[in-house]
DNA sequence: TCAAACCCTAACGTTGACGTTAAGGTTAAG
DNA sequence: CTTAACCTTAACGTCAACGTTAGGGTTTGA
């Protein structure tokens, strides 16, 4: 039984992505064809067909293209098998960190959307009214208050 | 009691940016010199510094300088006030939507990273055998677990 | 009045992960 | 044998938010 081998076209389209992509990972060192045809075109085997959802894989934990080159020269360098996996770990564990960081980046994100959404939440009750001119509720946000809603300049024609 | 001006490198240091990010964001309309002097140098009044409190914060909330534009032209365009603070409201609950949606990505993230993690655990046993030739567990992964571990063709060598 | 410190505009550079022509050669089907 | 569909390399384009020269003018304090 011989080997089955994709065009670049091919493999694209197994894995989701653009012929583009391929060669760019191929600059980069990422990935290569198994051979060539006389005239050029590449081949590939399976085996980048599952090193491309791997570097997929790693994209979705976070990992940047540099990140995968580095990853890739670093666990090759190094020679003793165990020491490998303990590399492979603290990388891991370094991303997790990062991942986490941004995690907590984003939720006070969230907070402030939503207390600036609360205080924006007291000025609904003036939207049913036609004439905003009669508007109290706007009139009596705080100074503090403004500053809560990040929109202080906005908000200034509104308040007189 | 006159009003006070400032320089664009007093500014820059007052709010802790450089003088080309203050000259970016008045190319991006986002803020504007109260006056120039003869010689043409910006000169800023306090409301530059609470406009650009003010586009920090919108930053740190998620929202992109582009955002920010539209943000402000958008609500400039809206006569009736408490339409305006409807559209602020819109746009705010959007924001919020894409910061949690990034939240539950990051987590999926994370979760990815812990399993692979607890995976890479069983072979830190490994690491304190001076004669790794003599590993089993490593030998042991499955098929399964390599896939879990998003790196099986770094574990080959190790798997054989 | 003179020099250090500051300011001006204009415009090209940076980073990441590809997208998009341009100009042509190769393959496979009919 | 032709031709549509596919492939090749090379190289410039994209977006965001500024950074970084380059080549000058302006202020201000001694």
């Amino acid at each position: 039984m011989s080997i089955e081998y994709f065009t670049i076209g091919a493999l694209a389209k197994k894995v989701g992505k653009t012929t583009r992509t391929l060669r760019f990972y191929e600059e980069k060192s990422l990935i290569e064809p198994a051979k060539r045809t006389q005239g050029g075109y590449r081949l590939y085997s399976h085996d980048s067909l599952v090193r491309l959802q791997w570097i997929e894989q790693l994209q979705d934990m976070g990992f940047s293209i540099k990140d995968i080159q580095n990853f890739v020269s670093q666990v090759s360098d190094i020679k003793h098998p165990p020491s490998k996996m303990v590399h492979i770990s603290q990388v891991y564990v370094q991303r997790l960190k990062e991942t986490q960081e941004e995690i907590s980046r984003l939720r006070e994100q969230e907070k402030e959307l939503q207390a600036s959404l609360a205080m924006l939440d007291s000025c609904q009750t003036c939207t049913s009214i036609s004439d905003h001119t009669a508007c109290r509720s706007c009139m009596e946000i705080t100074k503090k208050q403004q500053n809560r809603l990040k929109i202080p300049d906005l908000l200034q024609p509104l308040l007189g």
